[in-house]
DNA sequence: TTGAAAGCGCTAACAC
DNA sequence: GTGTTAGCGCTTTCAA
């Protein structure tokens, strides 16, 4: 059985399609007769309205579409929980995409998402991303995009086309400039820097903080101190170890995320070595459990929720014609626990 | 500028909108010479599908809505991801929304994926939902249901429209029994259990679970062992309090997910009784973090990612045209850690 | 092999 | 205050 379309009720009443959408649109020119008894008849015959034929006519649907890297973290459960009240408020249901941090994904997601016609897009790009003609093409639609927690680089549209999007990110710049001038003031001197393969511009960033900081307190920047590592426990391990062995052991080491931290936490115990005694540890993390390691873990934590809301409120602002793009540095949260406190 | 439409790619070429559409379809009454032409000009001039025209003759979106009761846990980020992969594999977007375990949102979000005419619907139901009128409503859609990890009581309906849908669930009641078998193993015999307060179907089958195993194993069944507590940490942390200040102190503790087993760990620790030495304890829990607590954690996982890959599966077959409910029980995986485990 | 036309459900411009 | 009509982009008869 079909869903009640406007013609059934208009068909039952002896009234026309026409008349019967404006009363239920509450149109004033309707007199409320009619209005009540067509609100009445709808509710009697479960009409609800069919908003594919709705957005076929306006040319989008009140949805929003977010690609996402990859699913099962917490930060990004976080950041679509924000999206998603944020947008359930102003009407828009949330489509959710992941990418898995391939960039032929990424751009089938956004092509998917184009047809589908969706109001906006919210896209946190894949480490791959390096080219952006994909999202290009969206302006052409008039579908306006916002790029939360991963950034896509200044303007990398050449002229004459030059242009750029909407983005809110934290502030990683400031976050690793704090966590290293918390360190410093623990007294710590060799503090070492564990680091993803990435390309992405957020790490840039905190490589650059970090290394301000040590400029700022006038300590030298050594490059061995500067570690890379795939992101997984294994490979972690190591070049944490590679780290530990160096003749002049770090007395510290700021992890850029929760595996690189987790790795670290178990090659300093397997060594030997004390927590934050001999080597002080603090990390980029969102993960709740970190209280529950011995030692506590000292972190930086993002406000993923905030950062969700906020893409999505500067979402809803272009949908409603807003030109400009803006960008908005959402603050980090530094959490000192047990594992970078030296007790003095 | 509007997108390409095939009318404009006919009147470009001089042909009917028809044969355009045809064209691209690979209909076979098209000669190969206008395929050719067509498809070329049809990229030349970008040219993408509209889905939204498209659904509204066949009557349904691309798409599968997904309604979750909460967002930001692992365990329900990775049923999306499984669900994800299936439904894009076969050429689905998914939309997600969240009831915030409130009955209220998640009737206005049946609505909303009703709507918006989603082929099918994936949910896991609210711990305040006992009624489920607003799921039978998309029936007369043809808009199947399967239900997630949290499955509705039998056949709610009472006859005669009588039905129901197909679900794909964890296997509580095995695993409890299971979780109970292991401690009595290990030489517990004063074993407790902490719950929440929820009336979910699983919490009742975890329940029945571990007394089932009591009686099998002729130990006595002791009221005063099974404790509830609101999911938080203070609560929980009371309540295992009360629990250890008993005049017969429980030596086990089954613990009914996370929030609850984490609460636990720090009660008893902080009540100077030893893990698992004085109290063993075990917790369903999907957190990857119990490795890292000291000492490591007893857990009962679900295997959420082919929960949400099965239950996506189940909902392409009833689009597809399956009319007959289906139930699939998914075993859940019990790892022991340090923490039930009595060296002897 | 191709074209013309109807129709999916709805809204809005234009009558009356 | 209400009806008529056209049209959103596409597929699918029915004709030619």
């Amino acid at each position: 059985m079909k869903p009640t379309s406007l013609k059934d009720i208009a068909a039952r009443l002896g009234l026309s399609v026409a008349t019967v959408s404006r009363a239920l649109q509450d149109n004033p020119a309707i007199s409320q007769q009619t209005r009540q008894l067509v609100m009445q008849t709808a509710r009697e015959m479960n009409y609800s309205k069919n908003f594919i034929a709705n957005s076929l006519r306006s040319g989008q649907l009140p949805v929003i579409g977010v690609i996402v890297p990859h699913g099962v973290t917490l930060f990004y459960s976080s950041v679509l929980d924000g999206i998603e009240q944020e947008a359930s408020e102003a009407g828009y249901a949330v489509i959710n995409m992941n990418s898995h941090e391939s960039f032929e994904r990424e751009r089938r997601n956004v092509e998917n998402l184009q047809r589908l016609h969706v109001a906006g897009i919210i896209a946190s790009v894949t480490q791959e991303t390096n080219t952006f003609e994909h999202f290009a093409k969206l302006i052409d639609d008039h579908i306006p995009v916002v790029f939360v927690a991963r950034d896509i680089p200044e303007n990398p549209f050449p002229s004459p086309s030059a242009y750029h999007f909407s983005s809110v990110t934290a502030d990683s710049v400031e976050a690793a400039h704090r966590a290293t001038r918390h360190l410093i003031e623990q007294g710590c001197r060799r503090i070492a820097i564990l680091c993803g393969p990435s390309r992405l511009k957020m790490v840039q960033e905190r490589k650059h903080g970090y290394i301000e900081a040590l400029h700022d307190n006038r300590l030298l920047v050594r490059p061995e101190y500067v570690a890379y590592s795939d992101i997984d426990m294994a490979s972690a391990i190591d070049a944490t170890n590679a780290l530990l062995d160096l003749p002049e052991r770090p007395d510290a080491i700021i992890a850029l995320n929760d595996t690189l931290l987790f790795a670290a936490v178990k090659a300093v115990k397997l060594s030997g070595l004390r927590i934050p005694d001999d080597v002080a540890l603090i990390g980029f993390s969102d993960v709740e459990y970190v209280e529950d390691v011995t030692p506590t873990l000292s972190t930086i934590e993002d406000q993923s929720h905030l950062m969700g809301q906020t893409a999505c409120q500067l979402l809803l602002d272009h949908i409603r014609g807003q030109q400009l793009p803006i960008h908005r540095i959402i603050p980090t949260i530094q959490k000192i626990r047990e594992s970078s406190r030296k007790n003095s």
